[in-house]
DNA sequence: CCATCTAGGACAAAATTAGTGCTAAATTAC
DNA sequence: GTAATTTAGCACTAATTTTGTCCTAGATGG
């Protein structure tokens, strides 16, 4: 009932999340900095650090500081469940803020008919998208996309950050 | 990352409309008013009523106008998926706005590395959700409140709905 | 006609998300 | 060792979404 109008929305960042990881399988090994992804995908150089920091924290891929660092995904691209990325920007998957030992005070109490039946819910999601692998996300290598000339400009930020 | 930290969360509205519609499941073919199923549920009148148009709208459930009117489900509670009621609440199922067609104007355009692919992602969730019914969620008859002792259940909490 | 009861839209407040900025820490290059 | 580069982690503001409530209109039964 947003503006979209769909249910299980993720948010914007785990959306931009997938975009980014899916830049980086295609250079699986290199390192690259957040302002080279930011570049090659079209997305914001701040949102893509955010999102990036997010994804190093949760051990999705391994992040080198400091002069020469970046990113590189922690394992191929077809051993990342989308769900994990999902995951590790959001937290753990659940239907409702009802499940198992959270959230003592609900005003409905021991009364509410429905109490911890979302479990089952959520196993299956759980389960259905446990299957679907990063890899399985990217499209089969379009060219004149996305693929302008890996430069590593110091220029640096000064030409704005074009908004998502 | 929101308080709970839960990823797909469904609005509290849909969440309400399963347990209103667990209340309505226990006498299927009985008319139930708002007012009523408010005061069975514990969830605030306004809040009940809300959920009911949309169900209404929807054609999860009948209504009967007038005097004595109220409300019964459009079929039994074991033909009634879950995914239907939360769609009926928040509209068709995507994981994100960039789905098939829609959403002209996608930043990132046609340069996106993963536009379209998530198409697989909602139909996996669909084909997940669609096999658990509105009577799966609902408990085994438990009398008096508070009770509680089911299968799942590790203890007392779990909960999540907030006060009306 | 009058008491009920649903339909539908409008709306303000609350909660959540998005996006940005700043400072610290690590690493490399010179 | 100093400077430049690049990530880590907050803190914060603005925008969006969700909630919850109210008000008016349309049906129905007595």
């Amino acid at each position: 009932m947003g503006q979209w109008g769909y249910m299980f929305r993720i948010s914007k960042l785990a959306d931009y999340a997938v975009v980014v990881l899916a830049e980086m399988a295609g250079r699986a090994e290199a390192l690259m900095s957040a302002a080279v992804i930011a570049e090659r995908t079209g997305v914001s150089e701040p949102t893509v650090a955010k999102v990036l920091k997010l994804l190093s924290r949760e051990g999705v891929v391994q992040s080198v500081r400091g002069a020469g660092g970046g990113y590189r995904l922690s394992c191929p691209a077809d051993e990342i469940a989308v769900v994990d990325i999902i995951e590790a920007i959001e937290g753990p998957i659940a239907l409702t803020a009802c499940v198992d030992g959270a959230e003592p005070d609900c005003a409905l109490g021991g009364c509410c008919g429905v109490r911890g039946r979302w479990d089952t819910v959520n196993a299956a999601l759980r389960s259905a998208l446990g299957g679907i692998m990063l890899a399985d996300m990217m499209r089969p290598a379009v060219k004149g996309c996305g693929s302008a000339a890996l430069t590593f400009e110091t220029e640096g930020k000064g030409a704005g950050y074009g908004r998502n």
